[in-house]
DNA sequence: TATATATATTGAAATATATAGATGTTTCGT
DNA sequence: ACGAAACATCTATATATTTCAATATATATA
């Protein structure tokens, strides 16, 4: 539990935090963390352009959140690390009891 | 492990993404983490604006990641909750792993 | 009550990001 | 080699975010 360093925050930042740092993409991670999926799935999962999941793809790609494989004109998306669902789920729980936390405070008045 | 709903994907974001969403807002969750601190002494360790520490730090609060104590003029953040730290230590990990791998790539060409 | 200190808020400028449409590229089948 | 299908890239636009300076608010002290 060292602090980091700045040079080791701005990384962190780039490859984790833009990663998840969209809904969408957040769900994009969640489609492929399930099983691989390719783009014309996940366009028709999430009802935004082609383009525009193919862009957050990139973005996950780039940062090494997910992994491509092609198959014939297909291409395969996975997730690339089982501690990327791990943190989330962690964070999740957090949010939950935060959530719960809240309504019994506005319920309280 | 069960997939977040579109609903609850959203609150997650809000919450946690676009709390960590900002380089200077994971320095100040770790400056916090290791002990309370004001605001004049987060301005001093950033280097920023006294306002833009204020801002980031509304931020933080609104989304239940730090909480806020008065002691006088001074106002005290403290990290929330352990999970947050604990999430962020498992990517940390991840991270540090994927760029030794892409570094061993780039020298074995 | 007046002054100083600490923090918050507001307003404006600069920058970054998401999105879709159009177009380019890759791969497969014919 | 040609056409179709799948995906990527480019461009432009709309929107969001970060940042600081200026100002406001809250608290303590003389």
């Amino acid at each position: 539990m060292s602090p980091m360093t700045e040079e080791e925050i701005i990384l962190f930042h780039r490859y984790v935090c833009e990663g998840i740092g969209d809904p969408k993409r957040l769900m994009l991670l969640y489609l492929v963390a399930e099983r691989a999926r390719n783009v014309t799935e996940l366009t028709q999962s999430l009802d935004i352009a082609q383009s525009t999941v193919s862009h957050h793809m990139r973005i996950l790609r780039e940062r090494g959140l997910v992994t491509a494989e092609r198959d014939g004109t297909s291409i395969y998306y996975s997730l690339s690390d089982p501690r990327i669902l791990d943190a989330i789920e962690i964070l999740r729980s957090f949010v939950a009891d935060l959530l719960k936390e809240r309504a019994s405070i506005v319920n309280r008045s």
